[in-house]
DNA sequence: AACAATCATCGTATATTTGCGATGAACAAT
DNA sequence: ATTGTTCATCGCAAATATACGATGATTGTT
């Protein structure tokens, strides 16, 4: 897809619109949310705990590792997932500087 | 399937995620900053910004009107767009209320 | 009335996402 | 070696997202 304009986005806009797009889907939430209060968990208790069949929480895992938010380490024949703590706080930081520049001003 | 599931995905994890999905795109985040710096700006002038064409312009001014992160308002024959700072701020209390779940425990 | 300016919407094409069952890979225990 | 467990990946279908040109709607100006 061709663009006619020549401008392009800025890193941090692009890297904040990956840290949000993989926030974008209430399974992932749901999986980031139930892998922060255990601290760590194994794949198994994510598929247990969620509405969606295992081919597809695999999947969003693998879309959350991608985007850096999780990291999972292998403890046969289980898959231990936690939060990227690193980049996890980096994505704080990106959403709470972006979040903060609301304006009182509405336009009608 | 084969193991029954009945839970659902809560609220407030639907509505992260609409959120964040409408954040899910670099040119969605570039309007949102234009709009915050400007306090309030015209849908041309958007589209001078960015490096898409005007039909792409409104069709992501639609999806965040729609995720209730802006309103508009006519003056004819321009729009007025700018943040609707109460659903922002909505916003911004979700993603701060999740993002701060942060634990410090790698699993690796 | 005719025109210009501004923006939304339509129609269309392509790409990506979402979801599932089936299968494969890795490994522990028999 | 065979079996069972756990999870990733493949293959597929349907839905959604992205992007654009073309067109329509609205309104101010001539």
């Amino acid at each position: 897809m061709l663009h006619r304009k020549s401008i392009d986005y800025k890193e941090d806009e692009i890297l904040l619109a990956r840290y949000a797009k993989a926030l974008g889907h209430p399974a992932r939430i749901a999986i980031l949310k139930f892998l922060a209060s255990a601290n760590a968990c194994f794949c198994g208790e994510i598929v247990e705990e969620l509405p969606i069949a295992q081919a597809t929480v695999s999947q969003h895992l693998k879309e959350l590792k991608d985007a850096g938010l999780i990291q999972g380490s292998i403890e046969s024949p289980k898959v231990k997932y936690c939060i990227d703590t690193e980049n996890w706080k980096k994505a704080k930081k990106l959403f709470d500087n972006f979040l903060k520049k609301s304006t009182d001003i509405n336009c009608q």
